[in-house]
RNA sequence: GGUUCCGUAGCUCAGCUGGAUAGAGCAACUGCCUUCUAAGCAGUAGGUCAUUGGUUCGAAUCCAAUCGGAAUCACCA
């Protein structure tokens, strides 16, 4: 029974036989104390008083006279206006760190479900242009999730689809045959996905001129957009490949073997993974038999044109089509195909995709349709709609170049960190490729954490003049206070054994409460997918850590108990920076 | 135009199942390193929570309208 729901239980039976009424346990609303006030929970009384038939201020003193009633649960309370603040005996704060100091795993969930699966998409990129700053919160947002999910007891199966077919990739592909000169990642130095992205743009430049050209002739932009030679070649060659024809199928396959080859330097870089990747060129056609069978079972319908539709307007969406007139498949169709294969492959009762919020539209069709096929894993589809990342100008655009490109980010933060590193020169002791990995760990870290803590329901700025800090609300600090403390640790020359009796000063009440939420808030991130909300719980422990560091000595105590307690209280309170920032996929430096 | 989302300090963000005097960080200013790592700690200043109305004992939080911004409504993905 968690601290909390024993409070609870007790101002439940406490009103009820005070004031002869049958409040719900579940009913009962504590909150934390705010700082300035004395207390660990408060209750607001303003919804009992029309039980009680007394004033807020007398109701609430009558409820806190019988509460200290437990001791053992309640030392004391006041009250502020119709505020109840109830201070806790510090044996259950005290307790419940016994109970737990010495746990390596402590705040993941016991597993609940070893066999079925929850699958995690992310990443899902393109191949026609490297991967930026808006796949990266995508991608961490992703395998936080994993992460944090895994921490909740469940089994989960991190799954990447990759966009490796259709009309995009073979832009890349014309212009490469076109202007490429044979150049390749080794010829020219560029790393593989860089390199065909330049040839994406290279063909968007071309088809632009070719357009402008058609416009001065006389024909209306769409006139234009359509008839240019360039689009006519590409969509040839698009039928060239679905075709299989040998020559096309060699050039992507190289093309795409670059770009793999430069998407994994990055998920590298970044230290995520995938468990199984997709690949669009072998699902694309799995949509197909589906609409079959939606035919059949009249959830689709053909229009004249042999066009397929679904009519979704009486659940409040449109009309949406399911596949081309001319037989060939469209995003949802082979959306659909693939839900369907993964199920039959994982057998999963959740799927969460990580994709951003544009398209909201997209997955409710999509959900709607999985639903209507009768599909029971239908209602355990979920999807974690995240918001755009927006720079000071608006939103990202890859063709007009204003894009923070991912290797660039990357290196960039490894080298404001190393020179930051040096400037303080912190690094006494270490080889040169441990540098590195400090270098690094601290970069990425800084990276990692500016995204994962902000809502990701939320879009947000990321403004490339101002960097990303090193201070404050950051991952370099949360990161500098798990070393501070490994630091101590070190110097520790004896056992870790915890005293007999323990006493309490208000700053390690602050840390033992927060680490008793550390729980709850594993479980909160994980009901909400959201990592932000471990990203903020653990600044939130590294800045009280930091406060109680400065006010408090822990070696130099002379008390032996006191010392041992404090020794063992900073060590779980590493443990848990440790653990939180894993579940944010960031690594923390034994020292800084 | 329809639908959806967003508007909190100069900037970036918390807080939102209604609760006390709306919190952090950055930037600005002021202190603290002969004491366990100053990537730290403490302090000052900074707000009509877009606006207006409503519900309520109580609204940044719920509802409505208005203003401002974004996404989407493709036989693109």
């Amino acid at each position: 029974m968690t601290i909390e729901s024993k409070v609870k239980s007790v101002i439940a039976d406490t009103i009820n036989n005070l004031f002869n009424t049958s409040v719900a346990v579940d009913n009962i609303l504590i909150q934390k104390t705010k700082k300035e006030f004395k207390g660990d929970y408060t209750l607001v009384v303003f919804p009992y008083v029309k039980f009680s038939g007394l004033n807020p201020e007398q109701t609430a003193k009558k409820i806190g006279e019988n509460l200290i009633n437990q001791q053992n649960i309640f030392t004391g309370y006041n009250v502020v206006k119709g505020f109840l603040n109830m201070e806790l005996n510090d044996t259950l704060w005290i307790e419940h760190f016994r109970n737990n100091a010495h746990n390596e795993k402590y705040g993941y969930q016991n597993s609940s479900n070893t066999t079925i699966p929850v699958l995690v998409e992310y990443s899902s990129p393109n191949t026609n242009k490297p991967l930026h700053l808006g796949h990266i919160r995508n991608i961490l947002l992703g395998y936080s999730i994993a992460k944090i999910l895994e921490a909740n007891g469940r089994k989960v199966v991190k799954v990447n689809i990759v966009n490796d077919r259709g009309i995009h990739i073979c832009k890349s592909m014309l212009a490469y045959q076109l202007y490429g000169n044979g150049e390749t990642p080794e010829s020219s130095q560029i790393k593989g996905d860089h390199l065909v992205g330049k040839y994406y743009v290279i063909f968007d430049q071309a088809y632009k001129k070719e357009i402008a050209e058609l416009i001065q002739a006389g024909k209306t932009k769409e006139e234009a957009e359509k008839q240019a030679p360039l689009m006519l070649k590409v969509q040839e060659m698009l039928r060239n490949w679905e075709a299989g024809d040998k020559e096309t199928l060699a050039l992507w396959e190289t093309m795409n073997r670059w770009v793999y080859k430069g998407f994994d330097t990055t998920y590298k870089a970044l230290g995520v993974d995938f468990d199984k990747i997709y690949y669009e060129s072998d699902t694309y056609l799995l949509g197909k038999k589906e609409v079959e069978n939606g035919l059949a079972k009249e959830i689709f319908y053909k229009k004249p044109d042999n066009s397929v539709w679904i009519d979704l307007t009486k659940d409040g969406l449109d009309e949406k089509v399911i596949q081309r007139a001319d037989g060939t498949s469209l995003y949802i169709t082979q959306d659909i195909g693939t839900s369907i294969k993964r199920h039959e492959e994982y057998g999963f009762d959740k799927m969460i995709y990580v994709v951003g919020n544009e398209q909201d539209y997209h997955f409710k069709v999509l959900f709607k349709i999985l639903e209507k096929f009768g599909f029971d894993w239908a209602k355990g589809l979920f999807h974690c709609s995240y918001g755009m990342v927006e720079l000071p100008e608006g939103k990202m655009k890859s063709r007009e170049g204003t894009v923070i490109d991912a290797d660039d980010l990357i290196s960039e933060m490894i080298d404001i960190s190393r020179q930051t590193t040096e400037e303080l020169g912190k690094t006494e002791g270490f080889n040169e490729a441990e540098k590195e990995k400090l270098y690094q760990t601290v970069g990425l870290g800084a990276l990692k954490y500016f995204i994962l803590k902000v809502d990701p329901k939320k879009k947000m700025l990321f403004n490339p003049a101002e960097s990303i800090d090193f201070h404050g609300n950051t991952g370099p600090f949360i990161q500098y206070t798990y070393a501070r403390i490994k630091s101590i640790l070190r110097k520790v020359d004896f056992d870790y054994s915890l005293p007999a009796s323990i006493q309490i000063n208000s700053k390690e009440r602050e840390l033992l409460k927060l680490i008793y939420e550390f729980e709850q808030t594993i479980i909160d991130a994980g009901t909400n997918y959201s990592p932000a909300l471990i990203a903020n719980y653990v600044y939130e422990l590294a800045k009280e850590f930091n406060q109680y560091y400065h006010d408090y000595p822990i070696l130099k105590e002379e008390n032996e108990g006191v010392k041992k307690f404090r020794v063992n209280l900073v060590s779980f309170v590493s443990n848990i920076i440790k653990t939180s920032m894993k579940l944010l996929g960031v690594d923390v430096p034994e020292q800084m």
